[in-house]
DNA sequence: TTCAAATTTGTAATGATTACAAATTTATAA
DNA sequence: TTATAAATTTGTAATCATTACAAATTTGAA
């Protein structure tokens, strides 16, 4: 589907800098850093700014667009596919990959005092490249 | 079991400071931060220095008395129960809580190209007192 | 007691993120 | 089109948890 419209299904005003960042992040599927998306797109945007960077990660994370990754301690990461999924991210390279699971993702036994809202499924260790 | 000899098994030299951290953390049982440490046990020790703890966190971490949790996104919380179960948040008022599984923590779909060492499981959401 | 090693401490630096106001762009109405 | 308001983008400064680092203190062995 064409991003222009599929921001607007999520009440989000196309702009450039919004289809070009959600562009970014569908082609890669990297789960990127704010950092990552600004070097990269600053070189075809030369006005970028990464103040747009994060004040549009922001309107994304409210509007369901992306899901925040915080499976790094030092920077936050996005990612684009909001499926229900977890991720594994090499210590040594630190590449994230995605992770799938038979059927749904695994609840905890029963907590019916909790009103779970969001799960997030984080696995660490070496990836092919670096075992 | 003593605190001195859990240290000592765990190679660490149990000097004063660490005793009382470690004392706290199972005591509370909180996932505190740094500064929630820092905070309670300064009162009765003035001269203990933000930067021991940070040190000694960093210490027990390297050494496997403490685990690591990174469900706020903000603060680096501690877990000095290093069995494996996973964690809630309340979005609301910020407490923690373990979270349990029937059996072992569910694993990924087979991915016999990585070699996963560490495995995390947040859950957030509203707690019974807030929801 | 003496000296070296380990531990603790305080201050300064780091770096990702946020605050904020100015500048620019876009949309709307006359 | 033109004027005006609203939305978006931008740059700079502030925030704040964490780290770096060297000095001070404590500990332990000879």
């Amino acid at each position: 589907m064409d991003i222009a419209t599929y921001l607007k299904e999520h009440n989000i005003k196309p702009s450039y800098s919004r289809i070009r960042i959600l562009d970014y992040m569908m082609t890669h599927k990297n789960h990127p850093t704010v950092d990552m998306i600004y070097g990269n797109l600053v070189k075809e945007m030369p006005t970028l700014s990464k103040t747009t960077v994060y004040n549009t990660m922001e309107l994304f994370l409210n509007s369901g667009v992306v899901k925040l990754i915080s499976i790094d301690e030092k920077e936050k990461r996005y990612d684009a596919d909001i499926s229900t999924h977890g991720h594994f991210r090499c210590d040594n390279c630190g590449r994230i990959v995605d992770l799938y699971f038979d059927g749904p993702l695994p609840m905890p036994k029963a907590h019916e005092d909790l009103e779970i809202r969001e799960i997030q499924y984080y696995a660490k260790g070496l990836c092919k490249h670096c075992k």
